[in-house]
DNA sequence: TATCACTTGGTAGCTACTATCATTTCGACG
DNA sequence: CGTCGAAATGATAGTAGCTACCAAGTGATA
């Protein structure tokens, strides 16, 4: 028996696989550092990591999911979720964003900006990015519409969520990207967008 | 000597390779229909149209450079580039997008509409797209800072073309998806999307 | 007509990815 | 502790997108 009855189970097993998954995208990550990511092949970060190319397809579908983790969605949605009812849809979803990015340690902003970094320069993964992000798109707009008591899929508030993802996008491909930069632009378009000569 | 002396030349090697260009792109755009896109290979999209595969990729990059075509991108910014300076950034650009569709023949609007379903039916397209909507936001903001007279970089441009672009992609999800309902969304946009219970 | 540049077809090869099967390894239970 | 079933792995073969290269054909030009 287990020491928690609902966690997952830490058997040998459980271990190994862990341990493997987390090889596999070190090891990825780090050749595609070294080397560039189109000239990284499976077969190299399969062997850096000591398993067959088989087995890297059981752990990551397709060569860009070894990039694409984003454990971070469901942490925003949360953090959503926790914003005071009375705090209107676009200053919860700032202060959620600002909420979450004071959590991480600075290992972790610093390796989020590494991989955001890489998505953007392989445009491979710069269009994965961008299907990611209508995933949120769509996450966001579900925990809007709660808030609001509108239907899940309420027009207004769809428009609402993609503006703030794309404002949120725009600032990412600043060349002095940090995660302050994209609060700034949430705080703009909180404004209003005023724009003036 | 050809008949305009700054227009491309028309002689018989130029419509040939215009002809087959077009022959990929229909009968590409046929089979995907008919059968998918994953299940349409790019050997058979080249029988289809006469030629070998290596003659595909001499037209087309990838695959999938088939049904990105974007001839519109350039056009919208003509349109952009021609609103009354008067105008605020966010109703220059919603009149700019009016004024191309209404220029577009029935047929046309009919074949980007399908164009679109099929991009986002098909996540590797769909993926793409996202991208094609990212260079939208470069040239978009080029423009708008123009006519702002601000630098092309200004953070609150990029800032203002994402949201917009965000607003848009945001649209093309509904299900009863016309040009129509993108306007609506840039209107607001533009009235400061006012979220209330 | 002769020459030259451009376009094309064909071949070979690389790599991401899938499907399948035999082998090994771990976990559970008597 | 040994055995049996399940899960994980490795190996093999095959498909398709895509590249590089070379030889042959076709259109432009003088």
């Amino acid at each position: 028996m287990n020491s928690s009855p609902d966690s997952p189970p830490v058997g040998l097993r459980e271990r190994k696989k862990a341990r493997t998954r987390a090889a596999l995208r070190e090891h990825g990550m780090r050749l595609f550092r070294e080397q560039g990511y189109a000239e990284t092949t499976i077969e190299q970060i399969a062997e850096a990591a000591d398993v067959s190319p088989s087995t890297f397809f059981r752990y990551f579908p397709t060569k860009e999911d070894l990039v694409l983790v984003d454990d971070l969605d469901p942490v925003l949605i949360a953090a959503l979720e926790a914003q005071p009812i009375e705090k209107s849809p676009i200053a919860a979803v700032r202060d959620a964003i600002a909420d979450v990015l004071a959590e991480l340690t600075d290992e972790d902003r610093e390796r989020e900006l590494q991989r955001h970094e890489l998505m953007l320069s392989v445009p491979e993964l710069r269009a994965t990015l961008m299907d990611e992000f209508r995933r949120t798109i769509d996450m966001m707009a579900e925990a809007v519409a709660r808030r609001l008591g509108r239907p899940a899929d309420d027009f207004e508030v769809r428009v609402f969520s993609g503006a703030v993802i794309g404002a949120t996008i725009s600032t990412f491909e600043s060349p002095v990207h940090s995660f302050e930069t994209t609060l700034r632009a949430l705080d703009f378009l909180a404004a209003g967008l005023p724009l003036v000569k």
